[in-house]
DNA sequence: ATCTACCCTGAATAAGTGTTCAGTTCTTCA
DNA sequence: TGAAGAACTGAACACTTATTCAGGGTAGAT
């Protein structure tokens, strides 16, 4: 053999990969996951259409590893909020604020990621999304019951119940349309949030202030 | 003109764009709305592909019909049951367990009439009957409410996100796939009207006794 | 400098379905 | 019964995008 990938071709390969992922993330961000099409997130990545499938196999794949890493990085947002909270309870309001937040911040790739019609087949991706949001959300639900401030539940199913709250509140269809009033943004926020604790069974009294806690910063 | 048509006729044309509806509404039921394609909704219907098109301009308000249909289907389901129970709070649960018990029992129709992608816009109707069933569950909340049961609430916001928190996790991706357990079915029924009802602020002593009389026959 | 292997380009291709329409069949009425 | 209008048929068409691939360009080794 007379060639071998130096270690810069092999950066450069990595970048133009990080760039037409994050192209696709942009392009997802404006005008949700219908914007996501190969030829014009080639053309934000500065690239030939064809070269998006040399670091993708399938326009499925590139969807999917988009919403993996958009998932990625909601997890490790919930995980840090949770994790610097004071205890389990917080905790918890602490990561379904995180999430409200995050939603209602960049509403049209969350919709895009969690629900949004899509002409290829991303469901196993989804799929895996949501477990992992979900699961962390029902680890956080199972502390604060282990630590006896909330009954025994199904705790993945009410999970999976609070963020379909979530989402369907704040992104969905029917979400009020507070795109840039943050003062309703927040009491969307903490409306939801508080609605959200109450399901698992926090006290009403209680949840307000987890919930005043969370949302302040 | 030496042609009117007879009431005969008239019959016809209405049986058969009938036919046509009940044909996508099977299609749906059986293979979510990916099955809701012109030529085998055709087939089912005994018509001819162009045929839909006398009685539907395009496949998008055949696909929005069979959305309103369905949706007034279960408006009336739903307030048939409310309307039964023997009081606004019971009104609530009887509405929430009317949902959950629907959506279960024709798990693939609702989850495409309700999120499934589908290939042509459907999201103004989407929209209404979403608009619709949440307002609906808005106003059994806001009874509660003025009968002194529940908390002031933004009872929209509540109401759209109790459906979300049904739909996730009753046909949502993660829902926990119990086709044929009723009692695990019903099961689920009972948990989630338990979280939706604590979510907008039932006592839980008092949701158990609700949900209890509303998923009992 | 030059050969080789790899990478990139972008126009052409492919494939799936909604939609159309010229021809056929059916219904009405004189 | 036959003429006229309406409804129906289903094969052909149209359109959109993902995907391919032959050709040109670039980086590495000698």
């Amino acid at each position: 053999m007379v060639y071998r990938r130096t270690q810069q071709v092999v950066k450069r390969l990595a970048a133009r990969r990080s760039a037409i992922l994050a192209a696709a993330r942009d392009a997802a961000a404006d005008g949700g996951m219908a914007a996501v099409q190969i030829a014009p997130v080639a053309v934000r990545a500065n690239v030939a259409a064809g070269t998006v499938y040399r670091y993708f196999p399938s326009k499925a794949d590139l969807i999917s590893e988009l919403i993996a890493e958009v998932s990625r990085d909601e997890l490790a947002a919930i995980r840090r909020a949770a994790e610097a909270a004071p205890g389990p309870s917080s905790a918890l309001a602490a990561a379904v604020t995180t999430v409200a937040v995050h939603v209602l911040s960049q509403r049209k790739l969350a919709w895009g990621i969690l629900a949004e019609p899509v002409d290829v087949d991303v469901s196993a991706s989804r799929l895996a999304s949501r477990r992992e949001i979900s699961g962390e959300i029902a680890a956080r639900i199972d502390a604060a019951v282990r630590a006896g401030h909330l009954p025994a539940q199904d705790t993945a199913l009410a999970a999976t119940a609070l963020l379909g709250a979530l989402h369907e509140s704040l992104v969905g269809p029917l979400a009020p349309d507070n795109t840039d009033d943050p003062a309703k943004l927040r009491d969307s926020v903490q409306t939801v949030t508080l609605l959200a604790l109450r399901a698992v069974g926090v006290m009403d009294a209680r949840a307000r202030g987890l919930v005043v806690q969370a949302v302040l910063p």
